[in-house]
DNA sequence: TTCATTAATCGATGATTATCGATGGAGGAA
DNA sequence: TTCCTCCATCGATAATCATCGATTAATGAA
């Protein structure tokens, strides 16, 4: 988990967008019935249908998000589904708590989770 | 607070590397005197010490940190000196804590900040 | 088989960014 | 004043990145 490819990752509008929209109601809206109601991911067709960008530059962001670790993909037919990845919720809390030991914060949080598991 | 800004500042190897001076150990090693010693603080020439670049790109990385709120900047002298901004530490913590409730784990901050105060 | 759908990849172009040396301005010291 | 230090800004160049249309591959349906 490299963080600072997880920050560039985010670090883009429309890569952020991606990242929400799985984040928040994804399954709900999806068109794709290979994706259960109730489960947290989109296909490709899904964020093209948000953004107004190609199909080539939508799927080379997601690349680039796959890359990072922040949102894990997997094939299903012919779609593709993408997720959330939790470790790497998990690397950025790490990163945050760390900040906040130095900073004298007191991190809320009593035990420190490896990011590199 | 543009968390995308956030984001893009962190994700550049040598602008994570001079957050990550400031959040560590600063004003210890700082060579200036109007830095105290107990203070978390570097000026200019403390990050050109550490890293093998030119003053003005160090500068300009500075200046993209402090326009995404990561750090603040404040003229002593001559010096210019620049510390951690906490409220980015906030609303990182905020982004987090809205991603883990959509995403069901229990955030063990019981009270979600206003980054935006 | 043939066709339609989905999505990754390729190649090209334009935009953005990173880096440097040089310059200039603002203080402080002599 | 003059000199020196610190640092922001300028101008230029090279590198990286974003975006698109076209192509290709894989899968499923007819």
């Amino acid at each position: 988990m490299d963080l600072v490819k997880i920050f560039r990752a985010l670090g883009h509008e429309v890569r952020y967008a991606l990242f929400m929209q799985l984040i928040t109601g994804a399954g709900t809206t999806s068109c794709c019935d290979a994706i259960a109601p109730d489960e947290a991911a989109c296909c490709v067709v899904d964020f093209t249908r948000t953004l107004p960008l190609s199909q080539s530059t939508i799927s080379h962001h997601l690349h680039i998000l796959s890359e990072a670790g922040l949102v894990t993909q997997e094939r299903r037919g012919t779609y593709s589904i993408y997720a959330v990845n939790e470790q790497a919720l998990v690397a950025l809390q790490f990163f945050l708590d760390e900040a906040k030991i130095c900073r004298g914060i007191g991190s809320t949080h009593p035990i420190a989770l490896q990011p590199d598991l």
